[in-house]
DNA sequence: ATGTAC
């Protein structure tokens, strides 16, 4: 695949062949010796062919092969001439991640490690298949999937201020439970509030340096401060949304005569009752994922009530922020000078809106967007802050993570005969799974440098480094 | 990511 620099952070994909607008792939010269043969940037390229697309096709620095789309690209589409595409999203509908601030430090906390990592492994469950402590009633879970994380603050899990600074405000409007299907109902029925598997995990960090301490203020994060990130999604059901939508949007596709370089890039006009019908039920996926995450966080500060005896609220455990990454949305973007209401995929890639921008909580908008980057389990983790750029260059998007640089496979297969657990304890991360197979999916070396990726969107200006996060604990699915 | 193959 042909790449032309256009800076140290910026390459392009010339537009060729039935490409309608060129790739823009974020990266750095570091990183993008190893992207030159990756499949990855063939789907870019893919993507620029579909109807409708806007500006260019984007690919961001931990960009890695997906389902259709490649996991790292952002793409916006015209209301009228475009389309919408469950490959665009992504199997794991609003996969997000969040950050919880704590008073603790870490002095406090490492002589109760392993009781802490113990509680939160028996609060949280975790793995395949994995059940919550509560399964819903249909009416209920009717509910969940029209007010996401607002159903579970109702019902006792969390606070009213965790909405406020949570995207969408937890809630994302246009979801309709009559078009996600049974089968999908039947999965999530007694899987909200569980954690998942893969690369999913509750991880308790260290802030380890601040960049920039007006943000880091803004955001309530401080030297020595204990903080935990969590990681998941919306489960079963939000696959099965995706799963069932795949085969109406490759008759969808055809019927519209919309020519595909990839089946795994069916998708429907904006306008067409297909694609309002796919928006409803991952909207509803959406919404899920939001009271998910909330549960978790509700279940994570009772851990930490148990093991330090202090209420979550005088332990200081507020929201810093919950992003998704797996995600279709409508936005507004200035474009050649123009406002355009846009609609715009986000697979494995973070909203990064910059100061200002009435989506951007009260108490960020001054600073922008955090933008929260988590890296693999035995190194760091990075708090960032939206830019002003992003929302000229990137519709408001950035980076979700440090992205894989082997396949599952291979990392199980570098890692065979090692505890990659016990390989973790002697470095001072305490790791609870029950699965000794995701830790080695999941080793550290199994993922790029996420550091290289945060330095590629620094450097390109998407986004501002705010902080930098150690892990001390985490828990696996 | 995922009742890791309906």
């Amino acid at each position: 695949m042909k790449l032309e620099r256009i800076d140290a952070n910026r390459y392009r994909i010339p537009k060729t062949g039935r490409m309608r607008v060129p790739g823009v792939v974020y990266s750095s010269p570091e990183l993008v010796d190893d992207l030159r043969d990756d499949p990855s940037l063939e789907q870019v390229a893919n993507v620029a062919q579909l109807p409708g697309i806007v500006g260019a096709s984007l690919a961001m620095p931990d960009i890695h092969w997906g389902y259709g789309f490649a996991i790292g690209g952002v793409a916006a589409f015209d209301p009228d001439e475009g389309v919408l595409s469950p490959g665009g999203v992504g199997y794991d509908i609003n996969c997000g991640v969040r950050l919880l601030r704590t008073r603790l430090s870490r002095d406090e906390v490492v002589p109760r490690l392993e009781t802490l990592v113990g509680a939160l492994h028996r609060a949280i469950p975790s793995g395949v298949g994995s059940k919550s402590h509560r399964t819903l009633t249909t009416g209920e879970l009717a509910q969940v999937l029209v007010r996401g994380a607002r159903w579970a603050v109702d019902h006792g899990y969390g606070e009213p201020a965790d909405l406020d600074v949570i995207e969408e405000g937890g809630t994302f409007a246009g979801a309709d439970p009559d078009a996600v299907s049974d089968r999908a109902k039947q999965r999530g029925l007694p899987q909200l509030g569980s954690l998942g598997s893969g690369n999913h995990f509750g991880e308790v960090g260290v802030v380890a340096e601040i960049y920039d301490p007006a943000a880091a203020e803004a955001f309530g994060l401080h030297l020595g401060q204990v903080t935990v990130m969590l990681h998941s999604g919306s489960r079963g059901l939000g696959y099965q949304v995706c799963s069932d939508s795949l085969e109406e949007m490759l008759k969808a596709s055809a019927r519209y005569g919309i020519a595909l370089p990839d089946r795994q890039l069916c998708a429907a006009p904006l306008s067409s009752p297909e694609a309002r019908r796919y928006f409803g039920a991952m909207a509803s996926a959406v919404n899920y994922a939001f009271a998910n995450r909330q549960m978790l966080t509700h279940f994570t500060r009772q851990a930490f009530a148990e093991v330090f005896g202090r209420s979550a609220g005088e332990l200081g455990m507020g929201l810093v922020y919950d992003v998704c990454h797996n995600i279709a949305k409508w936005e507004t973007h200035r474009v050649d000078g123009r406002e355009r209401r846009l609609c715009v995929h986000r697979k494995g890639a973070t909203r990064a809106f910059g100061p200002g921008h009435a989506d951007v909580p009260g108490r960020y908008r001054a600073v922008g967007q955090p933008v929260l980057i988590p890296g693999d389990m035995g190194r760091y983790s990075y708090v960032l802050a939206g830019t002003q750029r992003a929302l000229d260059e990137t519709f408001g998007s950035c980076c979700h993570g440090a992205g894989r640089r082997m396949s599952r496979h291979k990392a199980l297969a570098v890692t065979r005969g090692r505890s990659i657990g016990k390989e973790l304890a002697e470095r001072g991360i305490q790791v609870r799974s029950d699965s000794r197979r995701t830790l080695g999916e999941e080793a550290p070396e199994a993922y790029k440098d996420v550091a290289e990726v945060v330095d590629a969107v620094a450097g390109a200006g998407i986004a501002r480094k705010v902080a930098k996060l150690v892990p001390i604990a985490v828990v696996k699915g």
